[in-house]
Order: structure tokens, then sequence, then C-alpha cells
DNA sequence: CTGGAATCGTTTGGGGTCAAACGATATAGT
DNA sequence: ACTATATCGTTTGACCCCAAACGATTCCAG
């Protein structure tokens, strides 16, 4: 089930789930499924905005971009391939996004000195600066949002998760 | 914490949050929502290409064209700042979504009778027969994501997330 | 060695994405 | 009535997104 942002009065959220089953509901569909998937989805959705909101948007950083910074903060140099599989995006797209990176002096680029078709990327030193102050702040608002969560809730969840993803990766492997 | 794809080895998932911690371990940071955010990026990335893949790219929808098209399904005729909160997207996006579904005759488009500010959109009878038969094919789909789960666990799933929709939709509201 | 196959990153084409500016329309206040 | 003001959907510009085709480079079989 797709997004579905519903919103407006806070207390709908099942309630429009109801509707949905009652209108749909001769279908014989998988309800907890349903509503699990698509609640991923708005999650992700609304959270990934309020990052880009009221972290990211002050540094001129779309989210992607981050991600992409983020991984060659964390895991240092690597080929392009491998940072687009990391970052979850294609590697064309990957293409676009280090340009816009490298353009405004975050990303470096070099030929693989053993493979000429290869392209090492890395952080420059202003992008690992950055990252040290931004990252803080961006998990300051990754606390914000899981704090109406006990700390069971928090790791039920990431478990959770991490099945779910476990089982996706079986077939998926990730855009290529 | 962005998306961060890993991959390859399928048991790495939690080695690698271990990897980030120590890295970065200096910096005093909520490891628990870092987990659990991450995560929900993660997951919502790959079933959302999953799919796309799997279910949508066989009738040329995006996810994004599907989402609108679904909630028009469910909900019926509506102004187009509605349908865009919604399906959680800007009602600039939403202007070429619909301009796309129309020119394939999935969507309808009418002016308001009493305010020709307003645009009415709604799916055709084309459309309606498509999700008939391809939403219970998504849903399908959904069950295979969560099926790694127990019962209790899709509940408790969709229950922490919407806890964490309900604190998030307090400031946010939806992209506008 | 040398030609075919595989693999790399890039380009292309057709969308989706947002914020901000815009023109058209409706609503108030005077 | 008339003129601000607000609100609607659309346009604009810059970026992200993918699959498929592409040229460059490497690898491998004969």
């Amino acid at each position: 089930m797709p997004a579905g942002f519903s919103s407006s009065d806070k207390n709908d959220l099942i309630e429009s789930e109801r509707q949905v089953q009652e209108r749909i509901g001769e279908m014989n569909l998988d309800v907890d499924a349903l509503a699990a998937v698509s609640n991923i989805f708005r999650v992700a959705s609304t959270a990934r905005y309020h990052m880009e909101r009221e972290v990211l948007a002050a540094h001129d950083l779309s989210f992607t971009a981050f991600t992409v910074l983020w991984v060659l903060w964390i895991w240092g140099e690597q080929e392009a391939r491998h940072l687009a599989a990391e970052s979850g995006i294609s590697k064309g797209t990957l293409t676009g996004v280090a340009r816009t990176l490298e353009r405004r002096g975050l990303l470096l680029r070099r030929t693989h000195p053993n493979d000429r078709r290869l392209v090492l990327l890395s952080v420059s030193d202003e992008a690992a600066e950055l990252m040290a102050t931004l990252f803080p702040r961006f998990n300051a608002e990754e606390t914000t949002i899981t704090k109406v969560l006990s700390s069971k809730e928090q790791q039920q969840l990431a478990n959770i998760l991490r099945k779910i993803l476990r089982g996706l990766e079986v077939d998926a492997s990730s855009p290529e």
C-alpha cells in the first residue's frame, strides 16, 4: 500500500485504515501486511522530508547527497559502483550526485591507478569537517523522531526492520 | 542516518552498525535512534524499489503515480491540493503526475462548478479496473515482504510506526 | 598476441521532487 | 461596487531517479 499521507486529524490513522478495509473488504486482503508496509512508506517519507527541512536545507544538501557523503565519510574512499549500491541509488544517479558534490568542493574524484575503468571517490577535508558537525545534528533529530518510543520499542523496531531487510535482500540485491 | 544499503553479505547488518558506532564512538550518539531510523529508510527504499520492479513496472506505473491513483480510487474524486497532501507530494509535483496520468487516460480532470480556482481529479473507468486487479497484486507483495514476521510482530511494527507518525505530524503536516 | 566478452562509469530520455514565483479566481472590508 | 488579501493550481529551475545504450578499458581464451 502506498503512502497515503492523511493527517489533518491526528487520531484518524487507524480510522483511515479501517475505512480502506471497509471499502475493499470484499477483496480478501492481508490487512496486517497492508498496515505495516504502508506505514513504513509513510514514516520514511515524512521523516525524510523532516530531515531535509530541519537539518539539511540549511547546508543546501539533498537527502541523497547527504547519504553519499555519509557513506564516504564513514567507510572512506571507494569505487563508484560500490558507493552507489551502499547509498541505495543506481550508478547513473551517482554520476550526477557526485558531479554536484564535486562542483561544490565536497567530493574528490580520481582514477584508479591500476584500472582506468574505475573511479575512486572520497570526501574532501571540507566535507569531513561538515559531516563532523552535521551528523550529530542529524542524529539529534533521529532522537526527536524516536523519543515517542520506549527504549524497548526502539530496539524492537530496529530488529523487526532488520528481519524484513534480510528477506528483501535475498532477491533484490540493489539497483544496478 | 541515511540509507546505507550494504548487502553483499546478508549477516553483516548489525556488524555494519557496530562498525559505524566504532568509527564515530567518541561522538556520543544515540545509537538506538540511529539504528531504528536508518533501518526505516533502508527498508522503505528497498521495498519501494521491490514494488516498482515486481508489480508496477509491468504496467508502466511509477510508485508515485500508483499512490495517486490509489488514493483517488479509494476515496473518490477530490480537489488537487487535498490529493497531493494525501499522496505525500507537493502540489507542484501533483500537477506533473496528474498530467502524465491524464495523458494515459487513467485520470479525469474537471473544474469545480462553484469555484473555478479548484480542480477536481478522479480515476477513469479504465483506471478503476486496473486498480481492481493491480492492488491485490500489490498487497500480495506486501505479504511477501512481511511474511518473515510473526503476526504479532506485524502488528507491533504497525503500532510503533503509528506512534512515530503521530509525533512527526505535529510539526511537519506535509509538503505544500 | 589477439579478438571477443565482461565490466567500468557516463550519457540519454522520460519522469518525479521541491520551493518560490506566478496568474486567475474568490472573498472581505470598506 | 471596489479594492486588498488570500487561495487555488501551474510554471520554473535545479536536482534526483531509473533503465538502457554507449565508449573505454580490462580480461580471457585460443
